[in-house]
DNA sequence: GTGGTCTAGACCACG
DNA sequence: GTGGTCTAGACCACA
């Protein structure tokens, strides 16, 4: 379970959208699977270096959305059937050119270019067994 | 000037830090040329429905960065030599892994694969490319 | 921490530019040393009858440069290292010289001469010198 | 009369307010004398790189506060006796103070010494001749 | 008209 | 409690 997650606190973006996020891009690309166990709230924070409540707020967040399962003196699991996507019909287009506009912006803010981006992203894939 | 940049003012990341990215992208890829005149601040905050005050501190920043140039009472405009990127070193690896990364995260929460992003990316180098 | 900076409102330099100039001028000469807590944003706008978004402002801007460090929710702090100046290199004397031409007319024009200037620099010097 | 004043329209000090002491400054310490002429408002303001505008409000507020005179079609000239400073009795040493200390501020910010400070005005003191 | 500064006050993220 | 973001609106300097 180490190095499953990455944070970068000085980005703009929240930790716990980060957090959350990564979680379920995890599930989403089979790293976590259905019926996985998710690290302990206290563990995750001391690994990730946040306070444990952030974490704790974003599986709650998750179980709520219907993607983990907590069982009580368990621990915290993926659920059967993670609720991932909505996947309604094929009208998202839009969501992932936002998606990809904001990526795009922001590389090409620091000076990179889309080759290198695609190129980055490529090398991501195959690290991942994606 | 019309629809140089979008704006999602509903997703985390702040509206100021996605301004300050579309600027500075554009200005990379060539849609602001150095010494272009940028849309006056209440302009641009009409446009984006943000408030002046935003849209100036962005300007500002990018003032100090040595990216933009403001003549009193006159406008802003790109700099001569618009200072992009720090390039400190051939180390910019992990910081393009790193937002490619989070980008990759937000798809894949959002149920859309490697390839998506990869394709969405093409088409959008075609529109811009210019 | 009390008295550690002393604003003039009535006076044309900006607020946030006197603000940036006194940070950065105790932690130059040893009275804010590195890693030392700063007054919180909201402290320091009291003692000093500012509205708190200034001060915040100035911190903000002194993060970026890389002078300040802060912990979200924790405080703000002098850099480790504080990237006090950009000493492009020895060619700063033109700096120098503005600064004190714009600080002599101010003297003269009120009356002062250098003499006096140069004294009152001593004995500022012996009560910080520290 | 050429070179008499230098501004910094990028200094956060209002161009009005560098022009206000320069001229004082200037006639305090001799520069300008009693009686002499001043540049035209259009003259300076070329020189200066700054707005007519702007400089014609600095004479006129000049000419008010009785140290300069203005006789029309004539000429722009210093009062026969400047009124240059109330001078009055001996408690100004706290202006004198502020003046100082934001200027050793301002120095000290862009890592200069109080030694570099007084080197730099007795420099300046020779060349205009104080 | 332009940008620049400041205030007041709301709401959010984090510990 | 901390800092961070955004809004709304006032007033100033400059062309």
């Amino acid at each position: 379970m180490g190095g499953l997650l990455t944070l970068d606190t000085r980005h703009p973006t929240p930790v716990y959208v980060q957090l959350e996020h990564g979680i379920r891009a995890a599930i989403a690309n089979g790293r976590l699977a259905p019926g996985a166990q998710l690290p302990t709230v206290r563990q995750l924070a001391v690994e990730l270096a946040v306070n444990a409540n952030t974490v704790a707020r974003v599986y709650v967040a998750l179980e709520r959305a219907g993607v983990l399962e907590t069982r009580r003196g368990v621990g915290t699991f993926v659920a059967s059937q993670p609720a991932l996507v909505a996947q309604k019909s094929g009208h998202r287009d839009p969501e992932l050119a936002a998606i990809v506009r904001r990526c795009m912006n922001e590389a090409a803010a620091r000076g990179f270019t889309a080759d290198d981006v695609v190129r980055q992203i490529k090398q991501l894939a195959v690290k991942q067994g994606g």
